[in-house]
DNA sequence: TAGTGGTCTAGACCACAAA
DNA sequence: TTGTGGTCTAGACCACTAA
């Protein structure tokens, strides 16, 4: 049962938030169910109706819950838009589709920081950068090439660590270098495929991409990762919500 | 000056709300000035801590102000991001890109809806749809070809009523019809262009393009309008930024 | 030390939907 | 009528920054 602590550093919301997010992603309050009301949380965890309410805002803004006056709070349903939003892998990205990943490495090395890449990422031109090219597919079709540039003093040794057909660089980083994704900045383009990358995803040459190029910040607000993915312009689109 | 009026119908956080944004909007409060503490805005407008917390908590959000503990609250510099969050038109995204818009009409007439966009609009195959075909321009070259269709029924007339070259047709719905944008749902995918819309833009045939179809609800969460834009993959891009 | 925003409480009354 | 979320108040103490 999860509680409070009136004595951690962590503010009392912070940890509400939490449990609430917890007991979303558990499936113990599930999609379409009503929660308890304000009422019956602020009795449970021993908060003010505020706290509870401000707690339930922030899952409202993130679109996890939803609210009808006079009836309730419920769990919303996921939406497909979030890499838009939200920083997801390949492997989530795909499962949101119905579709089932898969990877494999076409290159893996250290090489030297070009001008541009060494601008995007704040360092000197030459830096080292531990670069890996993977060719991705979603029900064993190919979908798209991407090319991943990582600042390697943040993360020496990182391509030998991991078979990174299998294991997402994200979870390395995490484990291995204690480093988590912040925000990322990204622009998304069409362009006609280059013979290589065509050939590579098996499509005619010059055929239309999405191409969206990243860079993705520590916790600590250093840029990290850049990040160039080229994805068939036949099989990929995103979706995203407008508001006025 | 701005009062708040506690005889109105709306709440008094969105007046709060709507008197701030007008302030930042005509510079009053301009980019990285400091607001007024929450306790001069507490004073000034004669409201508690809370609801002034309350409406700088829902700016924060838009990513029109950012705090800083203990220093105040300041105004933000404006993203240039927004045509993936909030609803903006052709106008609005080439000013914040520092580009001078312009337009042509090429079409403007009363079609029947094709099965696929009465689906998309929810309504019956054949209705009388409005249909205009905007050339948009920057600095006078070419960008992009909008095709917009419109649910006559609910803005019988409108093809007629302006020039559509110089009338926003957001503003003419507003204006003559008191329909307003609640909400629209969009999807991007890269294409090759078509033999009519490249040459149209003064590109090569199959250029790849950023088309994006978009669905645009009134206020009563009803479907308007259906609109499909063709950019010029080598003149527009789309800049996000994304969340852990 | 003074002044800012950050967190939290304990109440109050209102508006809306369902029974 | 009952119970829900929506709005609002008046206060309290804390954490951080700059002088």
């Amino acid at each position: 049962m999860d509680k409070i602590n009136r004595l951690s550093k962590l503010p009392v919301y912070q940890q509400l938030y939490d449990i609430f997010r917890k007991k979303i992603d558990n499936r113990e309050w599930d999609i379409g169910d009503m929660l308890p009301t304000e009422k019956e949380l602020m009795e449970t965890y021993g908060v003010s109706r505020n706290t509870v309410r401000d707690v339930l805002d922030k899952l409202t803004n993130k679109g996890l819950i939803y609210r009808k006056r006079a009836l309730g709070t419920f769990v919303a349903q996921p939406t497909v838009e979030q890499g838009l939003v939200r920083i997801i892998n390949f492997t989530e990205d795909m499962e949101n589709r119905g579709l089932t990943p898969s990877s494999s490495v076409l290159s893996s090395k250290l090489i030297p920081a070009s001008l541009e890449i060494a601008n995007k990422l704040q360092i000197a031109e030459g830096e080292e950068l531990a670069y890996l090219r993977r060719l991705r597919l979603a029900n064993n079709e190919p979908m798209s090439i991407e090319d991943s540039f990582f600042v390697h003093r943040y993360c020496p040794g990182l391509l030998s660590r991991h078979d990174y057909a299998a294991v997402s660089l994200r979870k390395a980083m995490a484990d291995d270098y204690n480093i988590h994704w912040l925000h990322a900045s990204q622009v998304i383009r069409a362009i006609a495929g280059s013979r290589e990358t065509t050939k590579l995803l098996g499509i005619p040459t010059h055929s239309p991409m999405l191409f969206i190029e990243r860079i993705s910040y520590s916790q600590d607000d250093i840029p990290i990762e850049f990040l160039q993915i080229s994805y068939r312009g036949d099989r990929y689109s995103l979706h995203n919500e407008l508001n006025a």
